[in-house]
DNA sequence: CCACTTTGGCAACGCTGTTGCCAAAGTGCA
DNA sequence: TGCACTTTGGCAACAGCGTTGCCAAAGTGG
């Protein structure tokens, strides 16, 4: 809120909105430099030389030279050591000092609140979980989350904390940071907690969907995320999905993307909650319950084949209370749909499956991503 | 291919690709200026004034204006009158002069050419239609497109050509112009359609699938097309949809996005040729072959709905010949499918349903697409 | 020990959008 | 009719960006 530069910021310039986007010097230098930490990040402990970022950024590697001057200056990069010697002057290797900087990351469940202090590189340095009544009301969440958020910058102390990502189940606006139609808990509907919870936790906020949150923190491993696009699928009480499409997050125009559990799959299928008939998660949670795991893969695995096709992803990635009860019996059985599909049909490129692994992080995958939605600004 | 500056067409600037996306002054001025081409072509005839242009992108006014001197000694742009004054000097009104340049669209259809070539507005200005044997193979379709755009440019004559985008069906890959796996067409699989044709038309060419092309084409309206995210479903003698996400055409890693005619919606329904059960396209078709076009029109419905519920995409546009031949049938049918899934479950935001409308431009959607596909590369 | 290669900082530069200033061109009141 | 005021938009000077030319530093290899 302040115009004033901190010092202990990076200044990473201006962010135009999508209403005003022109781009002056301010964005520009913001870009590359987030452009150069992005990659200072991916590099890891490995680390990358100045002439290797130019290679990758195409920028002249004197330009490279004064960003990451900046960025020394600023104490987000460091030098360490040199490479051998290809003939000429070694090169001098820069990493990423992941403690320079913190996020908080929280995870606020229908029953459980979960908190984690991550480093730049997003590597929780610090975890605390508690109970918690979602549908009690705003009152006891925000002190619940107030209280925890405070314990954990305690004990870490140390850097500057950026801000806090707050992931939450249901509907919601990403843009205004307002909860919508939560089911269950009427009083919620309308509530801005975005902004309710800035100020109880004295930093900025950004707030998203539990299945985005989760997709952002999946990104960070491109390994493991496959491509530029994937999808996670998230099977817990309900089932919905967190798409990443082209290396964004996608929301859609109201944050309503990603809403995979009443996909119909099953024309004038049994009827769900909902009013519909057959949809995956009525049809899929159903096979659960009478623990025939196998039709609950198939079905989800069929979905999943629709995605796929639909959105061509590089990868799907499962996760959620009920995966991770039977991890490989899900990931095994929706491979073998999206395989059998790939073979019907030649994918194109490959023309092998898309690959389905399980969601890196377990329990804490959405914590971990919801600090990644504070870290996603400071790097490309 | 020339690095020189040619005077005939605007310098855009460098428009740095995936690999090395670093932005130095020459992208800055590329993309300020195709923002502002942009919003010139999006206000039409009515026309735009500098502080109007200054408001919108967040640049200076001082800024916009020596932008616009650029576009108007470019021929781009010109001065159009005056604004009522609001007490103080009038604004003077700015418009895009849309036949500065002229860019050529290709439908390549399986049995006939449709070729137009389009203002910079998009509007054609001329259209040439043949008969075509997509199947027969590369010699007689170069010919052929060819023959078309050269009497097409010599019956027009006029500004220069900025290129030609070729839409045709089937996978193929956006990135190197290549087709695979067209059905029923083997001996296309691996063609370099994109570099044969440049070389042919002696223009650079920018190829895509018939739906992105739509899609894209259909992007132009925004009143039509609804907000930032829609879909464009084309049901011919297949089903294949077109996506736009965030006011961009969304292709998915390998050009495959948008495949939509083997959604399964009926868990062990019929078998498709595809050698799947119960895919969109079986099911509708085989409806529409027996003259059920209300169960079409519901299956498409609830296929589309699917579509919406997991892009939260803010309308749905229908084309192709099928849809075409009883167009107020598939397009009522679906809106009615689309409102009873919405009024079930409130959507977010507005609560009401996704609109449903016929593409605009009936048979010829695909070839003003084409245009677009090199048109898009001046505006943003 | 010297020639050569490669890295990366310093200084000058061209270009961008920005700022301060002012003429132009209207409106509105006396 | 005249004057004060408002608004537009160009001119000139400016700060800041990445780029270029140059050169010291730090290795390898004969």
């Amino acid at each position: 809120m302040s115009t004033d530069h901190d010092p202990a910021l990076p200044d990473l310039g201006t962010r135009p909105d999508a209403a005003a986007p022109g781009a002056n010097l301010l964005a520009l230098r913001g870009h590359n430099t987030a452009l150069v930490l992005g990659l200072l990040r991916a590099a890891g402990e490995e680390g990358v030389s100045r002439l290797e970022l130019a290679g990758r950024t195409g920028l002249t590697p004197q330009a490279v030279s004064k960003i990451t001057a900046r960025l020394r200056a600023d104490g987000l990069a460091a030098e360490a050591g040199r490479r051998a010697s290809t003939g000429g002057k070694p090169r001098t290797v820069l990493r990423l000092v992941p403690g320079a900087r913190h996020a908080v990351g929280v995870h606020l469940d229908r029953d459980e609140l979960t908190c984690v202090l991550a480093d730049l590189t997003g590597r929780p340095v610090a975890v605390r979980r508690a109970p918690l009544d979602f549908v009690a009301g705003a009152g006891t969440v925000l002190a619940a989350a107030a209280r925890e958020v405070a314990a954990l910058r305690d004990a870490a102390g140390g850097p500057p904390v950026l801000g806090a990502g707050v992931a939450c189940p249901g509907p919601l606006d990403h843009a205004t940071g307002v909860l919508r139609q939560v089911t269950g808990a009427p009083r919620w509907d309308g509530f801005p907690l975005r902004d309710a919870l800035a100020e109880a936790l004295g930093l900025p906020v950004v707030l998203d969907k539990d299945t985005n949150a989760a997709a952002l923190g999946l990104r960070r491993a491109p390994a493991e995320a496959g491509g530029a696009s994937f999808a996670y699928l998230h099977l817990g009480t309900g089932l919905g999905a967190g798409l990443v499409l082209d290396g964004d997050l996608y929301r859609g125009p109201h944050t309503g993307a990603g809403e995979f559990g009443h996909q119909v799959v099953q024309l004038d299928g049994p009827r769900c909650d909902c009013g519909r008939r057959g949809c995956v998660e009525a049809l899929c949670l159903a096979a659960v319950a009478r623990g025939d795991l196998a039709a609950a893969a198939r079905v989800l695995g069929v979905a999943a084949a629709n995605l796929v096709e639909l959105l061509d992803v590089d990868r799907v990635l499962l996760g959620g209370r009920t995966v991770l009860a039977h991890p490989e019996r899900f990931r095994d059985g929706v491979a073998r749909v999206l395989a059998d599909h790939a073979a019907l049909r030649g994918r194109p490129g490959a023309g092998s499956a898309v690959p389905v692994a399980l969601a890196r992080g377990g329990a804490r995958t959405v914590a971990d991503g919801a600090a990644e939605l504070v870290l996603t600004a400071l790097f490309r």
